[in-house]
DNA sequence: AAGCAATATTCCTTGACGGGAATATTCCTG
DNA sequence: CAGGAATATTCCCGTCAAGGAATATTGCTT
């Protein structure tokens, strides 16, 4: 028992985790964009950008839409639902209430009979 | 000006994006753990423990109190309230809308197959 | 049909990262 | 004080991911 990951996909955050990418959905979030608009407004080439909405794609946070010659990309839903539900699983954690070391002292002494 | 990111730290993703440091976090949860608890419940061995601990507590993600010759690790909170805030701040993408008319009639129109 | 526009894909190189093994450091105990 | 426990650090190596450059692919326009 000693690999399971409750809420999150890994990969989500391995694909957010860079900053080309983080940047994409930043602009994203404003709504659709062809590729050519992304990486206009990114300074990035095309093909880069291609290749990371390509990453973005796999990993389902993005969603593409083919019109005519163009690729219009947007934001998926259900990537940032998981993210945030997997967030608010850790309440306890950010209200800090747990921090109580003491009663881990306590325990750890115990054990060391 | 191109490489501002808003809400999140990338380096707090880009820690959380690595499987074992993931299972440490969420081990974590349950409250305090020294170094060789974690590798313990983990299967980890000590180095690699150790190593993965250092990323995260250079993150500010875990911090660290020495007890003799234990070192306790903890979560602080900090990180995973940014986190939280910066995913809040998606509402209007995670509440799925169909701002797009022509996507939702193409997927009826499968349906009726 | 030809050429251009928009995008995707491939190949190559380089740098970062993680694991393994060994070693260093600090503290505790007899 | 010696030895052992707990943890950190270093070195080496293999893998992988990202950028650059070139090329392929598909659609549009005249």
């Amino acid at each position: 028992m000693s690999g399971k990951i409750p809420g999150v996909n890994i990969t989500t955050l391995s694909a957010l985790s860079e900053p080309n990418r983080m940047n994409i959905v930043e602009l994203l979030r404003q709504g659709p964009l062809t590729v050519g608009e992304i990486a206009d407004q990114l300074g990035l080439r095309q093909p880069q950008t291609s290749k990371h909405l390509k990453v973005l794609s796999d990993n389902g946070i993005v969603e593409m839409q083919a019109e005519g010659n163009r690729r219009i990309y947007k934001l998926r839903p259900e990537p940032f639902q998981a993210l945030n539900s997997w967030i608010q699983s850790f309440q306890s954690v950010m209200q800090e209430r747990f921090d109580n070391l003491d009663a881990y002292l306590k325990e750890l002494q115990n054990k060391e009979k």
